[in-house]
DNA sequence: GAAAGAAGCTGAGGTTACCTCACGGTGTGG
DNA sequence: CCACACCGTGAGGTAACCTCAGCTTCTTTC
């Protein structure tokens, strides 16, 4: 019942746990963790990423990027292939399946998203959206 | 470069990054976790906090908030006392050093807070403050 | 005024998602 | 051609969660 944080660091907070929650149960029915489906999303973006390129995109150390791939290729959602101009390197590119998935979660997400900011009218979206975006990074 | 993403889940997500990123440096000198010092913070607030009350209030499981109470308590920031009213139950509350170290992180976060959201106008402030509460929580 | 059950905390042990370090295979600049 | 940097990954560690079981203590119910 309190609505109370009256900082904008905690409303921020708060919104952005909000909208974590919702994108996990989001994600549920394919049973991917938001990195996965993160990860995937980048490997679908385009075509063939290292595992390097991943590591930097997700923000984590280049190891751990090996770990969301393998976790990625057990479901067979994207398939490892030699990099032919580098052999030290491994290029990601979805499977088929990956590719469905990705476009299905992508279509889930942000229907589901439509939700969350349909309580905003259009004019306070764009508001929402021009503040965010100046606070992002520095 | 890309300021890319147009999708404001995207958005959200992203300046909330930002903020927890600052709020860690921010942590770093004290040594102190974000849920540490959450927690912290929220046995400062009322004298003689119960566990299970710690628990929900973080909304992680019971047995979570002993070991995040564990911590602090190590580090000799809070204490545990029998609760008078009920045997079963136990009541942290801060030390002296608990009651002085949550005052300066209380400081420095605010100050922190207060340089990130100066990039706003006053005006620009209050408005992000009611969308981000319509947006919390259902 | 027991006895049954619920509630409060924690030990034991597991999972997940990260990390660092070391290593073998591969490019590259002097 | 050689020293060095870079690529991915095995090995092993950590932090922050979790569930389940167990002990102690209320609370309710008959």
């Amino acid at each position: 019942m309190d609505d109370g944080p009256a900082d904008l660091g905690d409303l921020l907070m708060r919104a952005a746990r909000t909208l974590r929650r919702r994108w996990r149960d989001v994600l549920a029915p394919w049973d991917l963790s938001p990195h996965q489906a993160r990860a995937l999303k980048v490997v679908g973006a385009r075509d063939g990423v290292r595992l390097s390129e991943l590591a930097e995109t997700l923000r984590i150390a280049p190891r751990s990027a090996t770990e969301v791939a393998d976790g990625l290729q057990e479901r067979g959602l994207v398939e490892r292939t030699p990099d032919p101009d580098d052999r030290r390197a491994v290029l990601l590119r979805p499977t088929d399946e990956g590719r469905r998935i990705r476009a299905e979660v992508d279509r889930a997400r942000s229907a589901d998203s439509e939700e969350l900011f349909a309580r905003l009218s259009p004019g306070d979206r764009s508001t929402l959206a021009r503040l965010l975006r100046s606070l992002s990074d520095s």
